[in-house]
DNA sequence: ACGTGGTGCGACTTACACAA
DNA sequence: TTGTGTAAGTCGCACCACGT
């Protein structure tokens, strides 16, 4: 739009003597401001913006101002979204009588175009008078979460009492379909997909954006602590790929205190164990005997020594004779060193800085498992030609702490990823890196500055397109294998054991599988 | 289980040419 | 000059594959 057409449009301001009215009568008398984009009647609104900026009237009078006021409101609810702001501005809606706001609001939302009525609270920041609950509930079942964050995000109390609601829907007794009936007719509205597992999903989403308190949302809380435990059920006896240790360790820490996840765990241990083991369990936590499923509670005062040992030697066998298929670095034991003390990672650190070096380098840390909260690194491994470095970094960043030299391990890193002459393989490195953001704060732009790595991932990947040959014909099964362990199976003849991949690596001592699986 | 990064598809804008 | 229709570009979302 030409320089001219700017300049035509300001005489006009100035020769009117009241231009906002002006404006009011063109934009009521065009009836159709479909014009979406840039058009007439957004650049005379916007210019009409700069002009009083420029020419400050003095105070509107009172009663004009208002009737003027009026009348945008009724343009407001039709013309295209980028003409709100201008408007907004231009006759000082943020000034007018708030009642009358929420009224013509209110008219908006009857109208059944909820997220217009949204858009203009926030711009008017409405929010604080207005109902959250019957505000955001049209919007969630049309799958605006994004707009709802928006419209509370200005407002810690809404947040917290939109919180609570949304935990209120997830109440096991609670029927989601109150909630949706009065909207059924809505456009695009996806009521079967609004179950607990989307709104859970939501609530975390909504707790992580605003801090706030989880303790305000226990039932989303519960549910999500119930299906880890499934999980855990699941992976360790139907896909029976983790040990008892790391398994028990995982239930207790999911389960800890609450009555409510011991009842369940009690009734997934019936079904999965038998009772002997469901009453070791409930024994441990002094479960009340109301609350064991009939049956059981006999069972209880029973000595459970023996089993105790019979099972741990089962699983031992099951190990053992499942070791063999799998590939095993050739490098001898005592040349995987674990380092507790900063003195030994110093010299380290020395043989990986070499110009030229190529350096391995993985990361393990507990699996989230639901906790709040990012993981944080439990160990740092690197490997050089034929020497394997395992860093127990809670413990060595505990010590600088002390030793007021926090900066160490950060500068260490820095200046390996940022040097191009040593080579740093991985698999999957960018999660390894967030993680260890996470660890610590100093290297979260670590990412930006690298040089000089080779992930086997993205290289896998490209290799693959090339030769496809190698799948199908080996078998007609197909291969559980996957990832990195596949990529060994292709190149190195045997997949990798992965068994501690979900163990607690944040537990000390560090077990010598899980040493040897680093 | 969760978190992340990459991918593909559809919805939604934006840009532009063209007819009225 | 305006509004319309089509083409191109963005954005967002769901999905998958992988990590712990």
């Amino acid at each position: 739009v030409s320089r001219q057409l700017k300049e035509e449009i300001r005489r006009g301001f100035a020769g009117l003597e009241d231009p906002l009215a002006g404006l009011l009568a063109m934009l009521e008398s065009s009836s159709d401001w479909k014009g979406k984009g840039h058009s007439l009647g957004y650049y005379i609104t916007s210019e009409l913006q700069l002009w009083i900026k420029e020419h400050p009237a003095g105070p509107q009078s009172g009663i004009q101002l208002k009737k003027l006021q009026a009348r945008v409101l009724g343009i407001l609810s039709q013309c295209p979204a980028n003409l709100l702001d201008p408007l907004i501005s231009i006759y000082q809606l943020h000034t007018a009588d708030r009642n009358y706001l929420l009224e013509h609001v209110s008219h908006l939302y009857l109208k059944g175009s909820y997220k217009e009525a949204a858009i203009l609270s926030m711009k008017l920041k409405l929010q604080p008078d207005q109902d959250v609950e019957k505000m955001c509930t049209p919007l969630l079942l049309q799958d605006k979460a994004n707009m709802v964050e928006d419209y509370v995000g200005e407002y810690p109390e809404l947040q917290s009492k939109l919180l609570q609601i949304l935990d209120t829907w997830c109440e096991p007794s609670f029927n989601i379909r109150d909630i949706t009936r009065p909207y059924q007719g809505l456009s695009r509205c996806k009521a079967e997909k609004f179950n607990r597992r989307t709104l859970s999903k939501l609530v975390f989403r909504l707790l992580d954006r605003f801090n706030v308190d989880p303790a305000l949302c226990p039932n989303v809380i519960n549910q999500r602590h119930l299906r880890t435990l499934n999980y855990l059920f699941y992976k360790r006896f139907v896909e029976k790929t983790m040990t008892e240790e790391n398994w028990a360790d995982h239930i207790q820490s999911t389960v800890g205190e609450n009555r409510w996840l011991q009842g369940h765990l009690i009734q997934l241990l019936v079904r999965h164990c038998g009772e002997r083991a469901a009453a070791r369990w409930a024994r441990h936590w002094g479960v009340p005997v109301d609350m064991l499923p009939p049956g059981l509670a006999e069972q209880l005062p029973e000595p459970h020594t023996q089993e105790r040992i019979e099972e741990v030697t089962k699983a031992d066998n099951y190990e053992d004779s499942k070791k063999k298929d799998y590939y095993q670095l050739p490098i001898p034991r005592e040349n995987i060193h674990l380092l507790q003390t900063w003195e030994e990672t110093l010299q380290c650190w020395e043989k990986v800085l070499q110009p030229g070096q190529v350096v391995g380098i993985d990361m393990e840390w507990k699996p989230s498992f639901g906790m709040v909260g990012k993981p944080r690194v439990a160990l740092l491994q690197m490997a050089v030609k034929d020497e394997v470095f395992l860093l127990d970094l809670p413990r060595l960043l505990e010590q600088a702490e002390v030793e007021g030299e926090k900066e160490k391990l950060p500068r260490f890193m820095q200046k390996l990823y940022s040097d191009a002459d040593i080579t740093k393989l991985g698999y999957g490195m960018s999660g390894d890196l967030s993680s260890l953001a996470a660890t610590c704060s100093a290297l979260k732009d670590t990412e930006k500055q690298q040089h000089g790595v080779v992930d086997l991932l993205t290289v896998d990947k490209q290799v693959d397109g090339l030769s496809p040959e190698h799948s199908h014909e080996e078998r007609g099964a197909r291969q559980p294998e996957k990832g990195l362990s596949l990529l060994v199976q292709h190149v190195l003849g045997k997949p990798l054991d992965k068994t501690e991949q979900l163990s607690n690596w944040e537990k000390r001592p560090l077990r010598e599988e899980q040493i040897l699986y680093a």
